[in-house]
DNA sequence: CGTAAAACTGACTAAGCAGTCAGTCTGACT
DNA sequence: AGTCAGACTGACTGCTTAGTCAGTTTTACG
């Protein structure tokens, strides 16, 4: 693994666990086994890292998404949609790091002076509020889904799970629990 | 106003906009117009203070909380429901700050090391837990309410109106414009 | 091999930080 | 007036940190 790509590891870990400013550069070069200044060849700021770590998130999760849907067929909408919420839960706990990073307020922060931050995380969040309204588009056009419009409930939608799996990293509840509830919930809501 | 007063009201408000580590102590005291000593007389350290910010937040939300359901008589347990879901969005539009403080990861890193900092932020979430139990228990009792579990319903419901007053914070999109939406949404979801 | 660019590093700097301390001020009570 | 406790402060310290720089090592290639 080169260095830089060890350096990107370690400071997604380290961003989402910690923290931006909790984390210190001399931290992140010591774990990636790396002189500090190493880290400020390959980047030139501390931000400039986080934007890496952040555009490799958002990576991370369209290729997990295209490769979750990428083959499979559903039967209909409410199949896909219940599909798309096991999605987002599988995701949020085999890649807890990026949700913990999602959750943290910094990265908005950043996007209220930074184009390109925000340019990320509108696509991460457009991803996930699509993959919603597909499927109730799907269920409204196969009559699974009742009438409500689309758009408005794919982000109550993402709310919701977002929600879950945010009170679970925080230790709050966990979301394994709300499964079956959860997922009947939302049956009853957009029927 | 007591000094020690106008240092927790500034702190709430710089902890919860800037985040507890971007946050210094000479900008709590150059704003509170005190000497930064004159913190320290009052609070031990700088987690002190944050403890006592999260304590005093506590306080409010709990006597809003009384302020706002304490005479009011409810038709029936959907009635109530939705009124709870008033509540809470009306709280955090006037109380931002509060939620910009709970929507930060600090309180709950601190809180798996500090029993203190658990305890508040579980009587914070307890409470409103409780509100949306206490309408789903008042609504089966009265039939305006399905047969459902009313504790991991109330979780679910506040893990939906919490996402969406996190996303408005977090300036990815606007509640308000949701609220019809979501009122019909969860009107259907315990039906 | 030679050499030039790219990758990497140790030692450093300047700034910002939480927290301390020795002492001053204020107001209440005698 | 005297005194005493609690409120407050300026000046300071020791530590951490992002970022720099001049120089060394590694790599790619003719």
């Amino acid at each position: 693994m080169s260095k830089k790509h060890e350096i990107l590891e370690v400071a997604t870990f380290l961003f989402a666990t910690k923290g931006f400013k909790e984390t210190s550069m001399g931290e992140v070069a010591a774990m990636s086994d790396v002189a500090s200044a190493t880290i400020f060849y390959h980047f030139k700021t501390k931000e400039d890292l986080f934007l890496a770590v952040l555009s490799s998130v958002k990576d991370g999760i369209l290729e997990e998404f295209s490769h979750y849907f990428g083959e499979k067929e559903f039967a209909d909408g409410s199949a896909l949609l219940e599909a798309s919420v096991a999605f987002y839960l599988y995701l949020a706990g085999t890649r807890q790091p990026w949700f913990l990073l999602l959750h943290r307020y910094y990265p908005y922060k950043l996007a209220e002076e930074n184009a390109y931050c925000r340019t990320l995380l509108e696509e991460i969040y457009n991803c996930f509020v699509d993959i919603f309204e597909k499927a109730l588009v799907k269920g409204q056009a196969d009559g699974s889904v009742g009438s409500l419009s689309p758009r408005k409930t794919a982000l109550v939608l993402l709310s919701t799970v977002d929600g879950i799996v945010r009170f679970k990293n925080c230790n709050l509840y966990d979301a394994g629990a709300l499964y079956n509830e959860l997922m009947s919930l939302i049956g009853r809501m957009v029927k």
